[in-house]
RNA sequence: GGCGGGAUGGCUGAGUGGACGAAAGCGAUUGUCUCGAAAACAAUUACCUCAUCUUUUGGGGUCGCAGGUUCGAAUCCUGCUCCCGCCGCCA
């Protein structure tokens, strides 16, 4: 959320941060919410001063006729305030987070700016299979049984594929873990006031699911629990950053991505992900943001998979990030470079909704910054591994970081 | 799921209608003392917010949360949340 005193008195650059971002919000009804509602503020707060002085001095039948009137003025006044808080309030969580230095300009995916690529896609002397039918050939992926027991865009992980996503989470948590990270499993259930803490509510509501008859939501992603670890709290300067790696099932609806990657494993309503999440001072956001993409970029280089790294232009940054990048991976059946990882810095925007400041040494409290990247998301981790080690023969060769915790080189048809 | 107990400042804990933003102790910070430290003594020691002549002054709010009663609520009433204990169930 953004600060309604910065709105007010940096409205230029909010409206041009919605013109990047290419959202149309009207910003002239807040701005009048908050005037009226400072107007309230001091109109209360004025009555309640003449209470206050009259509730000090002693009790006569005319001090308590006096407080009688002014306390029915107060409740009428105070319930106009509430009004507009709550309005103003309502209002102002739909506006995105101010956007940070060095984004590309830019409407949509197709702006994104190439920052860096590593290695170089292997090329197949024989036209390479995807993911799904590399998995059916050797019994690591069953998305008809999955389908009969839970619906489309779900899947089975089985075999080899399981023992892969193990080993892959024991050796990003190790590697995180060395890196200052403290592993974290939080819950997958979350209240509503996480969510939009988190700022994906009010925007982002249908992607989530709600629990029937309980005021739960099943988490998106690691960052929900992650990002309320610390709310209404005041943290010692000397303890941040605080690094988080939370493994966590998420679960989306994907309402909305009717007809997207419906082959395979890519975009399903539930998988596994560890989770980078770090509160941090603001001054050091950005370079938290820089090394978090680099234990990305571990990761890939470890696997020997082709990836390149990818700045978010204006038009194509979520709500709460100021900046961020995306971590692709290539996939050789889709010749292109998909997803894998996303990493943002949401500066203050989720601090100021959760209430989690440090302490400066000077005494200040101020909000902290939030900086959340995927550290693996498994499923597309394994899609990743499928499609680039797949070999002629139908086999699929085992990263030789993995091949310890698989136990074997090569995955064969059984 | 049932029954019982509880929630007050960084911590322990007093406070059952007005003089309470809140006793006392601990902790912390500063000073005196000391070569230095400890001890002792003294002082200071919550947060949010609004306005302002913006290292100033004044106002408002905050005793788990939300309502209510009252001229006046930490204190009385209602609902909720969380924590602790016992029983039940259970991986």
């Amino acid at each position: 959320m953004l600060d309604i005193k910065f709105v007010r008195e940096h409205t230029p650059e909010v409206k041009k941060m919605l013109k990047l971002r290419g959202k149309e919000i009207d910003l002239s009804p807040i701005l009048q919410l908050d005037e009226d509602r400072r107007i309230l503020l001091k109109k209360t707060e004025e009555l309640r001063t003449e209470r206050n002085k009259i509730s000090s001095l002693k009790p006569s039948p005319e001090t308590i006729e006096q407080g009688k009137r002014v306390k029915e003025e107060i409740k009428t006044v105070e319930l106009q305030l509430d009004g507009v808080g709550k309005q103003l309030e309502e209002k102002l969580s739909w506006l995105p987070n101010m956007i940070g230095p060095d984004v590309p300009e830019g409407r949509d995916e197709s702006d994104n700016q190439e920052i860096r690529r590593w290695g170089e896609p292997k090329k197949f002397d024989f036209e390479p299979l995807d993911h799904l039918e590399i998995g059916k050939r050797l019994d690591l992926l069953d998305l008809e049984t999955a389908a009969e027991i839970a619906g489309p865009r779900m899947g089975i992980l089985k075999n080899e594929a399981v023992l892969m996503q193990f080993g892959l989470v024991e050796l990003v948590l190790k590697f995180l873990i060395g890196q200052g990270f403290q592993p974290v499993i939080p819950p997958a259930l979350v209240k509503e006031k996480v969510m939009w803490g988190a700022g994906y509510f009010p925007g982002s509501r249908a992607g989530h699911y709600k629990l029937e008859g309980e005021e739960l939501y099943l988490a998106g992603t690691a960052e929900h629990p992650l990002s309320a670890m610390h709310a209404e709290e005041t943290i010692a300067e000397e303890k941040l950053p605080l690094k988080y790696a939370g493994y966590s099932t998420s679960f989306r609806t994907e309402a909305g991505s009717y007809g997207r990657d419906v082959r395979g494993i890519i975009r399903v309503h539930q998988f596994d992900k560890i989770e980078q999440f770090i509160f941090t001072k603001p001054q050091d956001s950005y370079s938290q943001l820089e090394k978090t993409v680099e234990n990305n970029e571990w990761l890939l280089r470890k696997l020997e998979i082709p990836y390149r790294v990818v700045a978010l232009c204006s038009g194509d940054l979520g709500t709460v990030a100021a900046k961020t990048y995306d971590v692709e991976a290539w996939i050789p059946s889709q010749k292109t470079y998909r997803e894998l990882m996303s990493a943002s810095n949401a500066t203050d925007y989720q601090a100021r909704r959760f209430n989690t400041r440090y302490k400066t040494k000077e005494g200040k409290t101020e909000l902290v910054h939030t900086v959340n990247d995927t550290a693996s998301a498994i499923g597309r981790t394994l899609v990743a591994i499928l499609e680039n080690y797949q070999q002629k023969d139908g086999s699929v060769g085992v990263p030789e970081i993995l091949q310890h915790y698989v136990g074997k080189k090569v995955i064969v048809p059984k």
